[in-house]
DNA sequence: CTGAAAGCGCTTACAG
DNA sequence: CTGAAAGCGCTTACAG
């Protein structure tokens, strides 16, 4: 049933060529005459051959594999981003073999263990943290790394970020232009960069604005989590009248309690804005204001960062980031006069 | 800067014994004293020694890869199918390398070439409908198939689908239920055996009720389309009391319209039933009545279906339709003393 | 430009 | 149980 597969061998019989000629003919950059490539590449067309990509691999030491390391799929972010960077991989000539990790220690260890077994030229880690253990093996294992959507201290590893810095002060500075008198955060986590910078610029923009938060609850990135700590919020004496939320994954949860539990008005009562700008923030149901994170240019960036890195190994690491804009919609009160 | 690849001939030299050796003590099955087994493991422990996948599977044939091929991932429904396939092929060995695909038959075509390059061991495919050629030109590569959520008529793959003409006929006898009298159907893509099938059935099942619909336009499983076609049904001079939607996704974008730009009442105006039960469906905001498609038996069944033909490759293709419930929740009006 | 040969890192008969 | 050897399907110096 299954047809035999056809080897470089197999082209050169029929073409009556060495089977170096036949492999110089698909390595781009080599010497073969006009005359050659073209009984060549009839031959093979002839029996349906193409090189084996794993058995080149074996000797080049490029498996034109690059490995994704996720821990989960919901937050709305990540389907989009790895959508974006499988195609923007494909164009360069690598694809992407998922690994999904538990977002502990053990798990990214077994996960890391596996894919230097499987040879991958690089490896982007999104929604991941990773130890410094970790990284020392990669590198010890020389294969470059990017950090997407996350930072890290040190610099041994690339990473591609949005100003989340800046984007949270951005936030605060809207939130209190807009004349919120109890304005509180739920943060993302706090075992993320991303979750402490958007937390550390809020804060810093807050105090710009001569003002302090009235509560500030780590949202995990997690829908429950998040949910519990707005009705937390809700509960105090002098609730907030506005909520920045650490991502739209979580500020959606917070809208569904504010809303359907508690019969709150967004923004009457409360004004939320989000992180992150995914599809469904642009949704009529939640219509959310949002720091957007520019996906298109942070894959751009990370594609051009791995390749490069692929291609010169001794290229330093880079941190990258790209600032984003605070997208205004429904969710929160715009201030007057306000123009961005 | 990169450390040295070990290999099994730095660990058979640490270990003083073959390179042969040191392959058996990592082949599962093949015959070792445990001593020898100790003394390798060791060495190779020492060098932090992991056989390599690739070369390994140059001469097994296998490269323990599955290709998945997928067209989008706005739909929600895939993220979490792709994370949960994604893991269940891990607990089996396998892992997968996503290629995105164009859905037109040159992008499915450029894809399965490149498939074929990475020799994979099976090939899942998901949200891409597929043309017979490709189909045969996988049979000849002898590379199994397995269409997750879509069907095909002849049977030539394995496929795996919930039973949609069941699902369509149980949305159509709860809205009949329901006393609605007008009910129309945003159907599914007619290119699509889901979309053709969930209409089918949802037409037997309004005929069973002695009903008929008073429109059916295809949503094409796009939320443009779907918003299109449910204005377009609005407009009518008798409008529709209720709604079944082809998929959740299409089934958001249809509420969306509904109450915030014609500020109707859900279901207090029309009862709105999907179907997949996404997570998303779940959510206060939208709180979406829907026939759930059991993703997680849907997974396994797919997973266990590749994994047997690639070790059995003359096991004949399979067809399996796995039954999902209709789940209750706001969107649709429940006739009373309607038990499931 | 072209071919013969070595070798990438493994697995797997084949003898012993 | 163990080792020497062949070979998986390629790429790439090395001669010519």
């Amino acid at each position: 049933m299954a047809i035999e597969k056809v080897t470089s061998q197999d082209v050169a019989r029929l073409a009556g060529v060495s089977q170096s000629a036949v492999s110089r003919v698909f390595t781009p950059g080599a010497s073969v005459s006009p005359a050659m490539a073209e009984k060549v590449r009839k031959a093979a067309s002839e029996l349906g051959y193409r090189p084996n990509v794993l058995a080149r691999s074996l000797i080049t030491g490029r498996s034109r594999i690059i490995g994704l390391v996720v821990a989960y799929l919901e937050n709305q972010f990540y389907p989009v981003a790895l959508e974006r960077l499988s195609r923007a991989l494909q164009v360069e000539g690598y694809h992407i073999l998922v690994f999904m990790a538990e977002n502990s220690v053990e798990g990214v260890a077994e996960v890391m263990q596996e894919l230097i077994d499987y040879q991958v030229d690089g490896i982007i880690t999104a929604s991941v943290g990773m130890t410094t253990d970790l990284t020392l093996r990669c590198a010890a294992a020389g294969i470059p790394v990017v950090m997407f959507n996350r930072g890290q201290d040190g610099l041994v590893h690339s990473s591609v970020t949005s100003a989340n810095v800046a984007g949270g002060a951005r936030a605060a500075e809207f939130l209190a232009a807009g004349g919120h008198r109890r304005i509180a955060h739920i943060a993302g986590w706090d075992g993320s960069s991303t979750g402490r910078d958007r937390r550390q610029g809020f804060l810093d923009g807050l105090v710009a604005s001569g003002r302090k938060p009235i509560a500030v609850i780590d949202g995990m990135y997690s829908r429950d989590a998040a949910a519990d700590a707005a009705r937390q919020m809700m509960a105090l004496a002098e609730p907030p009248d506005a909520i920045f939320v650490g991502n739209d994954h979580m500020a959606f949860a917070v809208m569904d309690v504010l809303r359907y539990e508690l019969h709150l008005s967004i923004p009457g009562d409360v004004s939320i804005v989000g992180y992150d700008d995914v599809p469904l923030a642009a949704w009529a149901a939640y219509d959310l204001t949002t720091v957007r994170q520019p996906v298109k240019r942070m894959v751009q960036a990370t594609v051009s960062t791995i390749v490069a890195k692929i291609e010169d190994p001794t290229r330093p690491p880079q941190k990258i980031e790209i600032d984003g804009p605070l997208i205004l919609r429904k969710s929160a009160r715009i201030p007057e006069g306000w123009l961005r």
